[in-house]
DNA sequence: TATGAATGAGTTTTCATTCAT
DNA sequence: GATGAATGAAAACTCATTCAT
């Protein structure tokens, strides 16, 4: 008992310090003894765990992504309203980066990395492409302007990589009107009229 | 002159390799070997040249903020209507992308790193400061959005993040009608009305 | 038990191996892969004990100064005749440079070192000034003959070079009597009369 | 003509040069380009004089040794009086070191690297066993104290190397007086009354 | 199971030497 | 002859990974 708890915690533990340094300093700028002292357990430790830093950095990128993805899919509102959808889709989007914004960082720093293996793009296509079908339906319904769709997501999506980052150095500060104002703005972008 | 034009080239094609394989495998990722065979030259060329691989990113990234910044400030309609320098904006922006994405992908993988000295970000922020401005007298003049300048910044440079990997790995190819499309879409996001 | 020995032998197979090799060669004729091959460790394990090549001439040279030190000074007959405490200070130095002569050769080949620290150069001074001390002591009470007394410490430590030279390279032995006959031809040119 | 002193010019430049640095940093400390900087020459230029590093100190050490030894052999009163010859092998020991302070300290810094040659070794013992020659003499004629020569050479000579340490870093002063009061104090530990 | 000392391959950097001008 | 840009072998140093405890 004692014991899984401990493993989980030194799991989670590793996992945790891993997203604060590779976020921070990216996968090659951190190294395992880094993150093995931030976590507070041995080097060799890490490597019960994970059979490498590579595979550190995709079963924490997974993780991330799957759990973004779940975020934005859960509760979505299928068969209703296009405005409606893009509704829950940019306050979801929204919502996870204001609540997760290092692993939101950790995404766009590492989503082109080599060392990413095909679970984890995988991972990285299931969630581009969900927004690319909401934005596709939207299409189809005219509700959503004649674009191709990869643009539309990157309208949706983009703003969020400098914002994140300003997130992070608290240069900024995203209350709820605000984010509100900003899905007008998004909408008025992509709506077909 | 052979003598000048020779020493160009190698600090040249020292500045291309470098850019390339620091776009493609960020920083810490790219070796100095890696790059002197790019760049075909030998190892030790490279400190000719640049006192160390940190002296390396920094000039880099100056000399592209310097260029991507002229681009933007050249020619800029200074005292005309709103929507002509968001015109002339958008689409500077969209041509310096475009004509020279990795120099983009470059940027955003790189503007957060530590290795980058108080030049390197001045030049950042001077580019960055630019977009501020004319966002914020579109403002004054009650032709933009009242938001925060910063978002209203993310929305015309956000997207532009994604995209430029598209870019590079040709999943993507903007046509010129397809930006101005983009530029109504952009500009109904920011504009007032 | 085992854990502290082992470390206490790497760190000391290290120090042994550097003192030889520097002692031979000079600092810069050394290599820390000569070293590391010497003390039978890794290249890498050297700097687990010692952050840089650097500090690892420093921590040498003030333990060796150190130990020199406190032969010196251990025992010393304080308060009694002029010829006592010349003939202690005579032979503890002959003594240390007999069983210790690649420590003395270190000494001084590396003694105006540009890469010395502040307290390896204290722990140079700390041994001179001790021997200046008894010089100007029995310069004080008339028995030493009234000469600059750095001069005279040249007198007693000066012919210990070239003779540690001759002693590493097995040309010459010290014996007992010999060193003797030196301590009274010594005292001949230090004595005022 | 002009051409020629020009040559002679930049030969001496380098060995100048050379000398002043191998005596400041030591062979492994000084690099070419440090030497070709100080001596104002090109760094080929000094493969045009001297086939390598390793050439360069041999010849460097080899001239030195050769102007010592005359200086000490010159003018010598053979078949004069030990103490007269002793009065003569002093000062002109002496007064080399006080007008070539950089080069004994050179010669001590260097005498025993492994880079040097045959005939730089010969040189060395050359002049080494000259004064143990007189030394010796002295013996025989029962002038001087029945020591190894070795070490009664080492007692001439040894006081020399702390002291010209003392003189590079004008922390010492070697007056007339002083000299002949040194010479004293040395001929009263060598002779045998 | 957890550790962290030890390792050596790989990285950045230096420098003796060459050679085209 | 003189130069100094160019080179690459070798140096100092780092770090992912292993393994004895």
């Amino acid at each position: 008992m004692t014991e899984t708890i401990k493993k989980v915690n030194k799991k989670e533990a590793i996992l945790k310090a891993a997203l604060q340094l590779f976020s921070q300093r990216s996968f090659y700028g951190t190294t395992m003894p880094d993150i093995s002292t931030l976590a507070d357990v041995g080097a060799g430790t890490i490597y019960r765990y994970f059979t490498s830093k590579e595979a550190l950095v995709n079963a924490l990128f997974f993780r991330i992504m799957t759990e973004f993805d779940q975020r934005l899919e859960s509760d979505f509102p299928n068969g209703m309203d296009t405005r409606i959808q893009f509704h829950h889709l940019f306050q979801s989007l929204w919502g996870y980066v204001v609540d997760n914004t290092q692993a939101f960082v950790f995404i766009n720093l590492h989503d082109e990395g080599k060392y990413l293996d095909e679970r984890s793009h995988a991972s990285f296509d299931k969630l581009w492409n969900f927004i690319t079908t909401i934005i596709d339906k939207g299409q189809q319904r005219g509700d959503v302007v004649d674009l191709d769709p990869k643009s539309i997501v990157s309208l949706v999506y983009g703003p969020l990589i400098p914002i994140s980052k300003l997130l992070i150095n608290h240069k900024y500060t995203a209350s709820k009107d605000f984010v509100y104002a900003l899905e007008e703005a998004t909408w008025r972008a992509v709506s077909s009229k």
